[in-house]
DNA sequence: GAACTGACTGTAA
DNA sequence: ATTACAGCCAGTT
């Protein structure tokens, strides 16, 4: 069965589409995530659709961070420790607040 | 319906 | 490398 659930918005569901098909131990951005969902140029849209997301979809929302893999929360922040905590959880290199390149996932190949 | 906000991004100083 | 800023556009007030 699909893992995440439909939603009436098929913008949303598109993007948490996209999200859920990271492969674990992998990353990608919101711009790639956006652009994969058929929002090309609409970046801000992904991460709202994260922040909307219930939890009990079990997003993988960690896996997805800033252009060029940064972490976008501010260092300090409880959301930016658990996405680098499930990061490196998945086996992620996270450093300075940026995650490797080798991390980044190609979502056109999806 | 106008104004404001922000889980973004590219460019410039 | 860092910081600032403007453009962007869906969601909220």
């Amino acid at each position: 069965m699909r893992s995440c659930a439909a939603d009436e918005s098929p913008a949303l569901q598109a993007i948490w589409d996209v999200v859920c098909a990271i492969p674990r131990g992998r990353i990608s951005t919101y711009g790639d995530v956006a652009r994969a969902a058929g929002l090309a140029g609409r970046a801000r849209q992904a991460g709202t659709a994260l922040r909307l997301a219930p939890r009990e979809l079990n997003l993988p929302w960690h896996r997805v961070v800033g252009a060029g893999g940064r972490i976008v929360f501010p260092p300090a922040s409880r959301e930016y420790r658990e996405q680098a905590r499930r990061l490196r959880a998945e086996g992620v290199t996270v450093r300075d607040g940026r995650v490797a390149r080798a991390a980044m996932t190609d979502l056109s190949a999806l």
